[in-house]
RNA sequence: GGUCCUGUGGUGCAGUUUGGAGUGCACGCCGCCCUGUCAAGGCGGAGGCCGCGGGUUCAAAUCCCGUCAGGACCGCCA
């Protein structure tokens, strides 16, 4: 046996034992007669005691950090007066006797301690030495929340009466929207697998299969472009039902994810709110809107109906307002408009609250109180009810976005919220919520075909069915998306389990007969033998314990993630291969074009 | 595909706006001293392709162009 125990776990029960710990220099402090050295482990740090006679004082010199040690001694109390109470293991020490040094280490590339100033390393330097990186506290600290996290979902869908079940890795192209990444079969040149972009089919299947409630903690993969919330391969905790509606789906969602939040932040959260996704969109410009400050959308379109300004004229009008912000410079509203630019919108107009509506008071060229560069355009009517609709205060700001497009309008302003109200710290509070009822298609695409803002397999509302062709995006989907902190956790849908609904809608993408009895011909089969009514879900563990950790990046959750490029510099992936590989796939590479 | 930010001894930064000697800070590293520290302390020392390439200039870390890498965002990701 190695060890008796972890150095991090020892406490004053432990005194008077003599016990073997083993683990990594962290400090060595050498006071000529007297050598101390904090060792880590995987539970914490201690202090180890090399005292003028002891064996291992000269080989306790040589010690450098991160060299790795068997120790040896008893465990004591420390003297009066050097007991450090900001570490855990602080009361005691090991006096030791013996001291082994199991392996030298050079000099690390970067601090392990995360004192500060050395908490920001470079995120290129941290994935090349990833191995080290994973040694400092808050990856260390992360990657443990995961899984507790993790853990308490697992728990929880067993109780529930889930089967895990695994699904393929290696599939075909399921129609998700994003690219596949494409494996090459070298049993069968010149076919393809694909990586799952989720395991949708499969838990479809399952339910045809009469599994009945299915999860998995499954791996997926979309070659799309990376964000801070976005990885090339991702995990999700996903799950199927049979015989039930979306209520019991969400409320099993919901058990789930409270159960993980429990484990890792000591609180029970009560039931999500929920709301649609028209409202959603209408108060906060956002399908995942972040509920955690107001500052919430004012359609005055009504007020500016028959407004002489042209700019607001016969458009979707839009107003929010930004409690204190009055004071905002040129150039800091400049930086606003340039942003409302960049998302699509012709302009943004602003209005300082500089006065009361009336009467004395407001400064030199305003209207209704309201300091504008387009105040002059605009009647003191129409300004004193946008004030009203708005409701702001004399120090605040309204923005203004006019769009023919109310959809844009919306967005553009729902970002301007979050750039300007947005709380700083990703995870406090915690506001989880349902968004429901989203619309089935989410456009007309460029080839006259309807857009699915789901997937092809999503079961409109009972009432719609009747509408399908004729008004494709009027018909509301039993779709539902699960929202926190205003990041997207996941989706699900009940799903169509009707052989002919399901060629009713692959035929309005465009999706003929032949192409769809192609492409995922298996399920349609599969319907033909009686698929029971099935609803399901998926969310986003990386996602969820990044937010639990109070992380902006799913890296700081992910033990081997890929940079924005897609790269890993540890590994140096992607890599070139073989031309012998390529050869037995019977793959030739064409040039690169510059 | 696009916009923006960053790149300076091993690490984290300042210096770049207004061109003038590789100048500075903290940590780390190496050596010596030191018997109660805990981010120990004291003394001394080493360490630089200022990401890379080109241009402007008497002179470039600093200005310009390109490029590479990392990051944030838009497009994309139902």
């Amino acid at each position: 046996m190695m060890r008796t125990h972890y150095a991090g776990a020892l406490r004053a029960e432990q005194i008077g034992q003599t016990v073997t710990v083993c683990g990594w220099v962290a400090h060595r402090r050498d006071h000529g007669g007297v050598v101390f050295i904090d060792l880590r482990d995987v539970e914490g740090m201690v202090q180890i005691v090399l005292d003028p006679s002891a064996d291992g004082l000269e080989a306790a010199k040589r010690l450098r950090p991160e060299w790795v040690l068997r120790v040896t001694g008893a465990v004591r109390a420390r003297p009066d007066g050097t007991v450090n109470l900001d570490l855990i293991t602080g009361e005691v020490e090991i006096g030791a006797v013996v001291l082994e040094i199991l392996a030298e280490a050079e000099p690390p590339p970067f601090p392990i301690d995360e004192r500060e100033g050395a908490a920001n390393v470079d995120d290129n330097l941290r994935l090349k030495y990833r191995y080290l990186d994973l040694r400092r506290p808050r990856m260390a600290r992360n990657l443990r929340l995961r899984h507790q996290m993790v853990s308490a979902i697992r728990r929880t869908m067993d109780d529930q009466g889930f089967t895990e079940v695994e699904t393929p890795t290696l599939t075909r192209s399921t129609p998700e929207g994003a690219r596949d990444f494409l494996v090459p079969s070298r049993l069968q040149p010149h076919l393809f697998y694909a990586l799952p972009q989720s395991p949708q089919l499969f838990k479809q299947l399952l339910m045809v299969a009469g599994l009945d409630r299915y999860y998995q903690v499954a791996r997926c993969w979309r070659d799309e472009d990376l964000r801070a919330d976005r990885q090339l391969d991702f995990t999700q905790l996903d799950l199927e039902m049979s015989f039930v509606d979306q209520d019991d789906v969400m409320t099993a969602v919901e058990l789930a994810v409270r159960a993980g939040i429990s484990a890792v932040r000591g609180v029970e959260l009560s039931e999500f709110p929920r709301i649609t996704w028209d409202e959603a969109m209408s108060r906060f410009g956002s399908d995942k809107p972040d509920m955690r400050f107001g500052m919430e959308l004012h359609d005055v379109s009504g007020v500016f109906a028959a407004t002489g300004f042209n700019a607001f004229k016969d458009k979707a009008v839009l107003a929010i307002g930004v409690p204190g912000r009055g004071d905002a410079s040129r150039s800091q509203l400049d930086g606003w408009t340039d942003r409302a630019k960049a998302l699509g919108a012709a302009g943004l107009v602003w209005m300082r609250v500089r006065g009361p509506v009336s009467g004395d008071g407001a400064p030199e060229g305003s209207v209704a109180g309201l300091e504008s560069p387009v105040a002059k355009f605009c009647s003191a009517d129409e300004l004193a009810a946008l004030r009203g609709a708005v409701g702001v205060a004399e120090g605040d700001l309204v923005l203004v976005i006019a769009d023919a497009d109310r959809r844009k309008a919306q967005q553009v302003l729902g970002h301007l919220r979050l750039d300007l109200g947005k709380p700083e710290r990703i995870d406090e509070p915690l506001a989880l919520l349902w968004v429901t009822d989203f619309p089935l298609f989410e456009a007309i695409g460029a080839d006259g075909r309807p857009v699915p803002a789901h997937h092809p397999f999503t079961q409109a509302h009972e009432a719609d069915w009747d509408i399908l062709e004729a008004d494709p995006l009027a018909v509301r989907s039993q779709a539902y998306d699960l929202v926190i902190n205003g990041i997207e956790l996941g989706s699900g849908s009940v799903r169509i389990h009707q052989r002919e609904r399901q060629q009713r809608v692959l035929s309005l993408l465009g999706i003929g007969p032949e192409l769809a009895q192609d492409r995922f011909g298996f399920l349609l089969d599969a319907f033909r033998y009686g698929a029971p009514p099935h609803a399901g879900f998926a969310f986003g563990i990386d996602r969820l314990a990044m937010v639990l950790a109070g992380e902006t990046s799913l890296r700081e959750v992910i033990a081997f993630p890929k940079t924005q490029s897609g790269g890993d510099p540890l590994t140096e992936a992607p890599a070139a291969v073989d031309a012998e590989q390529l050869a037995a796939l019977s793959i030739a590479l064409r040039p690169l074009k510059k």
